[in-house]
DNA sequence: ATGAAAGCGCTAACAA
DNA sequence: TTGTTAGCGCTTTCAT
């Protein structure tokens, strides 16, 4: 009636219980013989072994994936990268959205690691980017690993995995300048967001490389709303030099330039070319779909996740490892050719 | 160095190590003056009880969140209410991402409960509908809770927090039809939904009410997405009694059909009426934003766990209780009265 | 190749 | 009010 235990097994099977732990662990030196009989017993008694007792004898068998990020899609993606690999490493997600704003997110961390609860914590920008906090985690012995924007590893704290904005960025608009397009505008800059910069850099690098020149007046400060994509649309068409197509720093933005259009009665993108960033459900959520950026975001949390859990298996500190990802042009239908003059 | 032990404690404060364990406990027998000393030890020690023994010596602190559902929003929303309960009561939440086809969840969830990883589950639909998978985990001594759309607890089995969508679609369709409006579509009706389901019920009673019959090729069955709501829209749009107002069945579907009707010249909510379900994001995610449906998805979430966390922490069997909780009408300015003939 | 003993950090049961 | 003794289910260490 009660959860079988170890003993239990070791009992049917007629050895001592460390024998099974052997059989349990893969552990070298049981005979052909005894192995098949304990894992006989143990199929048979349908015994699980107890994940509590052996955290407690050797290390914690969970990571944190700590974020605070309004965006659910993306949280959603990112866990579900991580999930996948915990499983196929026996691990176990415990998830942590906090305010990257409060004072608490390194208490409640530290509490998690002191109470052996997580060996290993995994952060999403802004946390990332907060290099007090990563000091303070890694002063209590938690392995961090740290997703960023940017082209590689920006310091030797914890390994990074890094997703290239600039390139990105540079990739998009080159595509909306080799189109044809004399004037694009870029919307939805905002000083603090690490990736907004990253792609404004790279808008710019694409113009230069052409030996074309940004009209600084065609760069919108904007949150990534849609109704921040509608209002910064809206002052784009009052614009004398009014632009031919629309760089978003996101879906939701592209989204909301998308309906401004509409109701000024032009037509995307036959009137004026329209992209987004993001690949997020907003991409197909307006019409036509929007030509966008695909960010592997599964993949570089699997990849995140497969990091933590390397550096909780093995006890010696490895030199600082990172790993980036390219973020894919994904065209569709909401960007072409200039209409003509 | 390493991490103080209750034992650290005990012996900086000079007492037994028990003492301690009942300090941190709060158990009664201590005299202030021992609790005090114990205390100031305690913090000067950072001392932190060691999560992992004492599941090993109680139940597991943990729970699951199990679910099987696109929309990332809902999932989320879910998942911040269940670990705002769940750090009140100092317990962790597992999550577990699933294929409710799958034969996989039921072993995959009876391995985190046999080995003593988590105590408790939490179900969402369609996983919750599902009888034969709250048995399997019934067997297994997990607590188990369903979140349901009804209008009360549909069996015995496990406590249940209802959602009710009939009610819902009731209020929704009812303040459609007092606006004035006498043709209304609903769009998005898929069978094997339970809540989409609910929901027509809720309209067709709305329209009895007051003495009024549903027009069944008003009726249309679909995806609950953009396009199909585009799609669905358009089909509308050729009917010789074209309705003056759409019920969709969740905002994504209203958003597409907004989108529908403003390619067919058709002002929203002047020409036509369109109304969404969820408040999701996606109902601001459009122009004009949507009047919907605010389902309290944190709260529904937060006393599902609390339940959960109840049923772990007392030993008896109680009586099994559900709870219910009302959607309200989030009035915007999707909808008006229908335009003059 | 196998087993016995010790002990992880804690709580429960029982003294004192 | 306080302390002692077990022992949770497992791994580690050290025999055999």
């Amino acid at each position: 009636m009660k959860k079988p235990t170890i003993k239990d097994v070791a009992k049917l099977a007629g050895v001592s219980f460390k024998t099974v732990s052997r059989v349990v662990n893969q552990e070298p030196n049981v005979s052909e013989e005894v192995k098949t009989k304990v894992q006989e017993c143990i199929t048979k008694l349908n015994y699980q072994p107890n994940h509590t007792a052996r955290t407690m004898r050797k290390a914690p068998f969970s990571l944190a994936f700590v974020y605070d990020n309004p965006n659910s899609h993306y949280v959603i993606e990112m866990q579900n990268g991580i999930i996948s690999e915990c499983r196929k490493r026996g691990f176990e997600l415990v998830i942590h959205p906090t305010d990257s704003r409060s004072e608490e997110v390194g208490r409640e961390l530290a509490a998690m690691i002191g109470s052996n609860q997580i060996g290993g914590v995994i952060l999403t920008p802004p946390l990332s980017e907060n290099r007090e906090l990563v000091t303070f985690l890694l002063n209590r012995d938690a392995k961090v690993v740290r997703i960023l924007s940017g082209s590689g590893a920006p310091d030797d704290l914890a390994p990074v995995v890094h997703v290239n904005d600039v390139e990105a960025g540079r990739r998009m608009t080159g595509y909306l300048l080799d189109l044809g397009h004399k004037n694009v505008a870029f919307l939805g800059y905002h000083a603090s967001h690490e990736s907004s910069r990253g792609r404004l850099e790279g808008f710019v690098q694409a113009h230069s490389e052409r030996g074309m020149k940004v009209d600084r007046n065609l760069v919108l400060d904007g949150e990534f709303t849609f109704d921040s994509g509608m209002a910064m649309t809206k002052q784009l068409l009052g614009l004398t030099n009014r632009p031919t197509a629309v760089f978003a720093c996101n879906d939701e933005i592209a989204a909301g330039a998308v309906f401004m259009a509409r109701l000024n009665q032009l037509q995307v993108p036959d009137d004026i070319s329209i992209v987004g960033f993001e690949n997020s459900p907003f991409s197909t959520q307006t019409w036509p779909h929007l030509t966008t950026i695909d960010q592997p975001n599964f993949d570089i949390a699997a990849c995140a996740a497969a990091m933590v859990i390397d550096m909780m298996q093995t006890k010696e500190v490895k030199s600082v490892k990172s790993r980036g990802f390219d973020l894919k042009l994904l065209v569709r239908d909401s960007a072409s050719a200039p209409p003509k003059p």
